[in-house]
Formats: structure tokens, C-alpha cells, sequence
DNA sequence: CCTGTCATGGTTACCGTTCACACGCGTGGC
DNA sequence: GCCACGCGTGTGAACGGTAACCATGACAGG
């Protein structure tokens, strides 16, 4: 009955829409064989003669068969789909952490399904592991690198597979990129330039992140024996780096400023250039992150890169790593980023 | 057997992880009753004595049940979860875009996953569609909105439901922000500000909203008895308006310039500063999409705000409608952009 | 007292896969 | 000639829910 719904009009006007509902058992009726041979045809059994899985690919081609996931993990009770738990996923960061997480997801036969959170608080992020749990994932990747975060995700059910991206949690496996040598890379390239010290203008304090930064640069500059100034606090926007950069452009001493991040440098540089404080001439910046538009700032912004979507491969690659072998790590994969000089930063004033 | 795994310990040392595997038939032999009850108390069905829920919701509690979606989906057909078609999410309106609709479909009960497409061609959206139909979702938004995938979009199998975010498909229900109606606000703004013209560097030609903010531009220029330059074309990056800025600033006569979006005007300010052309006081310049970084341009910039998040809103709301009407429309939703006007627009020169 | 209806809850079939197992058949060793 | 074995294939039972249908008891109306 079914089986006839095949049409799969190579008539003039476009071919009509693929039909929904043809199951294995009507493509085991049109090849002429049974439902079991059709699954194994689909599961790459070995013990199938050529012919046979010739005719049952026709069947399924003609039908245009494709299977029930749901069935499949109703009984495998692997749905072959990971969790994200997302995180201001609007900055370019986690959006390009994403990105890359999607594509070897789906390279692995994976799929992924979101669960972006507004907050980082236990109940949150709490709530958005019960929503994938619900999708029966098979493991969560957490695009959300706060300290809470960590010890929600230390909760999660056993069985089940979790990695933090970031600079995260204690008990749950993470890849995170380099920030304190990011950091320190950038620290040292100003006072190669001959920077008796280097400001910070820092990400928000709660974000493992923004405190590596800290930690590299303040580690930097004391083991050059430069003065180590008190970091300023901000948050990951150009506002944070503009008010932040408004005080520092004030102080005629300050002569580099390394940011916790490209928009915060981009604020810092707004400020500078309203004090008539010139750059790189009077004051240089560096950033963080290599955003695409940085090297388009006013000047080119020095900076250093993270390669997010490689930070999305290798989360995907802890995941399954995990997975398969069933057991739960707490390796932390740790990525070196790069540095990108630009025109932003140079000799310190004489 | 299954039901004695109770121990959801209360005990100190944190609870342990909820655990796995307890399924209605537990629930219902804990609570003494037939899991039929307990579907229905799950499905809140009437009929079932307040008591008896009592005692099935302490059951679940004390289990720590959760229902498992591949059965239910299995049997009632409906997955509850929304298929997300994206493309260049890691730029700012997609990512946010993104993260509208999923903040929408979650409040209404739906799960979102996502394919991320490379590239747009037909092969690789189809791929898309394939893999997303394999996890039967119930309906499908696609935030990749050039005209390819439109038709691309058509042939999706029926009965499942499709929206296309942004200016895309012509038999595809659509939600989209009025580019040209923006676009003019932008160019009429400049020619009230005095300018005899307004220069476009347009986004990539096959963007629906590229070419729908060429007509706008092209129409207010027209209706208001100014010239009409070729628009420049370009893409949607920095370095795409950073040459053509350099083409334009080279031109004297050049003192207005409305760009595709954002990212674009970065690129233009850019060459206009190294051209030694002031903005406002010789060149203006407006942007479109207002991406949290451009009022800490330099100067910051005029340009025309989106709601990305509305945007992912709405098309969901679109796709409700069709799935719970069951019919196909082709409505297009519009919304209208907001004129923000900053400091990288002024008089024209005398 | 019989019947109808309503509230409550149980029975059973079924959704579309996969898995464990059985089956028939050719082949090779003894 | 018998048995074991491998190959290719079919059969039936899960998996964990929901929906349709049935059973029971209480209670009202005739």
C-alpha cells in the first residue's frame, strides 16, 4: 500500500516533494527481502551479498527512504546527538566555537542540538542540561566557561559525556586555548618595544578566561621585572574598554595597554583618540582574539588569535574520545594561540 | 528491580547524579497504579483523581524520572524539535538571530537543532534539509537567505514546515527585516544632511538583503532628483569596504557613503582616515545592522539597527502557525528597521 | 430495578528500529 | 556420511511511550 507511493515523478514541473513515511518494511517489500536485511544493508552488516544490497539501495533510493531516528534510538538508546549548552553565543567567540563544533559533529555522524542559556547561574545552566538529557544526548559540550558552570556540570548523570569549553571547571574535561601565554606573549612584545610596564584592561572577573589573561600578563611582567599596575575590571564590551580607556588615557604614564579582548581595545582606542592621545605613537594597545575586523581598526589592532573552531574540533574530539571508551576524563586539552602584530602597538615613547 | 535504584541520596557528599534508566513502568509499580496513569498525569490528561497524580508526581520525583522523547516521538510523530538551517553564523546577525529562536522555541516547548551549512549551494542546503529530516524535525527555519536556497527550500518534503529568515525564497514563507525601506532611511538621512549624493558599498550580490539595500538606497536617491552611482559591490566584510573606501576617497567629489553593513563602514572609515579625508566634516558614512561595536567607532557610526533576536522571534512564530494550522503559507513578515543616527554623519562640506 | 453516563483506571496494540536467535545451505575435515 | 562451520537471510521480541478501547463503580433518572 505504502510501497506504491514511490513516484518519484522524473516529470516535467520539478519532482514532487520526497515522501514522508516510508519505513524499512516497505523497502524490504519492494527489494523483496526482509526487514532485517534492509537494517543490515543500513548498518553496513558484513554477510549481505552484493546483489542483494544492490537491490535493497534501489528500493531505498525509489522510496526514498530515510530511516527513523527516533525508532533507532528508542532501541539502540544512542541518539547519536550532543548537547550544546551555549553562552552569548551573539559574540564571535562562542558563535565561531559553535560553528566549528557543528562541522565535525556532523563529520563524526553527529548532530547537535542547542540549549543557549541566558545566565550562567547553577538554575540555568541546571535547566539547560535537563532539556538535553530529556533528547537523551549522548554528551554535552559546554560553550560557557564560568566557574559555576563547572560544578553544575560536574552533576550531570553519569553516562553521560561532558566537556567544558574555556577555561571552566575543575572535575569536567576541558579545551581551552592558552590565555596565560596568550597573554604573556602580548605583555613581553610590549616591553620588548620598551614598555617600562603595560596596563590591563580585563575581561569580567567571573569568567575563567579573563582570569588567565590576568595571570599571564601579571606573571609576564613581574619575571621582566616591570612594575605590575592593578588590572582594571571590565566586561568583554567596547564600553568596558572605552571608560576603562578614558581613565588610562588621563595618566600621561601609561604607554601600553594590553585588552582582555579586540572589543575592549577597540573602546580603549575610541578613548585614546578623544584624549588626543595617539596610537601607536603616544600609547600602544594590544588585544585579544583576532576577531575579522580588528585588523580594520583605527590603527590596525596588534592582537592575539584563537582559533575558535579548532577549539569546537577538539572539544568534539574529547567528547567522543569519552564516548568511546566510556569512561569520564578530566584531561584538559590546552591550545597555544597567536600572536598577530599590527600597527597598534610600537616603540614606547622616548 | 529498577525501582529500588531509588537512593536519590540525600545523603552529604552532594546527591549523587540522577540516575539513568528509570522508565514509566518504575513510576507506575512505585506508585501503585497502571503506567497508562502515569502517561496521563504526564500528559495532563483530566480524569485522573488528584490523589492519584499525588502520588505518580512523588514517584517520578522520587525515581527522578524522565520521559524518554524517542518513544514518545516515535509513537505520536512529533519530535518537538526544529530543524535550523545556518549559514555565516559567526557573524552577528545570524549568531543573534540564532539565538532568538532558540530562546523562543524553548519557551514554547521546542527543541532546536542545528546544520550549518558551508556553503549555499543547492547540494550542500539539501544535505542540510537530508540530515534534519533524518531526526525528524517537525519543521525547519532556514537563516541563510539567498535566493538559491529559497528554491532549494520548496522542495522540502510536505508536511513539514519551512521559514526563511531574511530576504530569501519566493515560495517560502518569510520573515525578513524591510532592507530597502532601511536603506532609504539611511540615504535620505545623508541627502537631508545636504550631500548632492550618496555612494553605496553593497554586501555580496546574491544576499537578498544586499540587493533589497541597493533598491532602497537606489530609490530614495531617485525619488529625491539625485544622481544614482553604480553601487560598489562588495561583501559582507571589512576589507570589502576598505578597498572600495580607498576607490571612493581617491574621488573628491565623494562626501557620502552608505555601506552594506557594519563591518563594511569599518573598512570605508578606515580608508578615508588613511586617505586623510576627515568624517564627518568631508566624507559621511553609515553603516547598517548597528552591531554592538559601532558606537565605538572612530568615529561612531551612524547606521540602521536590525532586531536579530525579534528576527529569530518571529520566524518561529511562523512556524507555529504552519504547524499548527497544517497548511503551507507563503506570508512574509517585515519588520522595519530603526534609523540610529551617530557621530560619523554630518553636513555636507561647503 | 434497569439503564445510561461520568469519572477513573487498566489492557493491549502499535510506532520503526535493532538484536538475539534460528534456519537452510554449501563446504571441508574426519 | 556426519558434524561443525560460515554465510546469507528470516522471525520474533524488545525498546518506552501513547492512543484506542474496555472495565469498574457510583450515581441519577425513568
Amino acid at each position: 500500500m505504502t510501497a506504491d507511493r514511490v513516484e518519484t515523478g522524473d516529470q516535467p514541473g520539478g519532482p514532487p516533494p520526497r515522501a514522508r513515511g516510508s519505513v524499512m518494511r516497505d523497502v524490504a517489500r519492494l527489494a523483496g527481502v526482509s526487514h532485517q536485511t534492509v537494517s543490515r544493508v543500513l548498518n553496513d552488516h558484513p554477510n549481505v551479498r552484493p546483489e542483494t544490497r544492490d537491490r535493497v539501495l534501489a528500493a531505498m533510493r525509489a522510496l526514498n527512504y530515510r530511516r527513523n531516528s527516533a525508532a533507532r534510538t528508542l532501541v539502540t538508546r544512542k541518539s547519536r546527538t550532543l548537547g550544546l549548552i551555549a553562552y552569548e553565543t551573539t559574540l564571535f567567540g562562542p558563535a565561531s566555537t559553535l560553528y566549528g563544533l557543528e562541522q565535525a559533529a556532523r563529520s563524526a555522524g553527529y548532530f547537535v542540538s542547542v540549549a543557549s542559556v541566558r545566565s550562567l547561574d547553577r538554575e540555568s545552566v541546571l535547566d539547560a542540561v535537563d532539556r538535553l538529557c530529556e533528547q537523551s544526548v549522548e554528551g554535552i559540550v559546554a560553550i560557557a566557561p564560568q566557574s559555576s558552570v563547572g560544578t553544575a556540570l560536574a552533576q550531570v548523570p553519569t553516562g553521560l559525556a561532558v566537556v567544558g569549553v574555556g577555561g571552566g571547571g575543575e572535575h569536567v574535561p576541558t579545551v581551552c586555548i592558552d590565555n596565560a601565554t596568550g597573554a604573556a606573549m602580548a605583555t613581553r612584545h610590549l616591553l620588548a618595544l620598551g614598555h617600562t610596564t603595560v596596563q590591563h584592561i580585563a575581561g569580567p572577573p567571573d569568567w575563567p578566561e579573563a582570569r588567565d589573561r590576568i595571570d599571564g600578563w601579571r606573571e609576564a611582567l613581574h619575571s621582566a621585572g616591570a612594575p605590575v599596575p592593578a588590572p582594571r575590571p571590565g566586561n568583554w564590551s567596547a564600553r568596558a574598554g572605552y571608560e576603562q580607556g578614558r581613565l588610562l588615557a588621563a595618566d600621561p604614564t601609561v604607554t601600553a595597554v594590553f585588552c582582555g579582548n579586540d572589543q575592549i581595545a577597540l573602546g580603549a582606542l575610541r578613548a585614546l583618540h578623544e584624549a588626543g592621545r595617539r596610537v601607536p605613537d603616544e600609547v600602544s594597545v594590544v588585544g585579544f582574539d583576532d576577531v575579522p575586523e580588528s585588523g580594520y581598526f583605527l590603527p590596525p589592532l596588534t592582537t592575539v588569535r584563537q582559533d575558535f573552531a579548532e577549539l569546537g574540533r577538539r572539544s568534539l574530539d574529547l567528547l567522543i574520545e569519552q564516548l568511546e571508551s566510556g569512561i569520564r576524563t578530566d584531561r584538559r586539552v590546552s591550545l597555544t594561540p597567536r600572536f598577530v602584530p599590527r600597527a597598534s602597538s610600537g616603540a614606547a615613547p622616548t
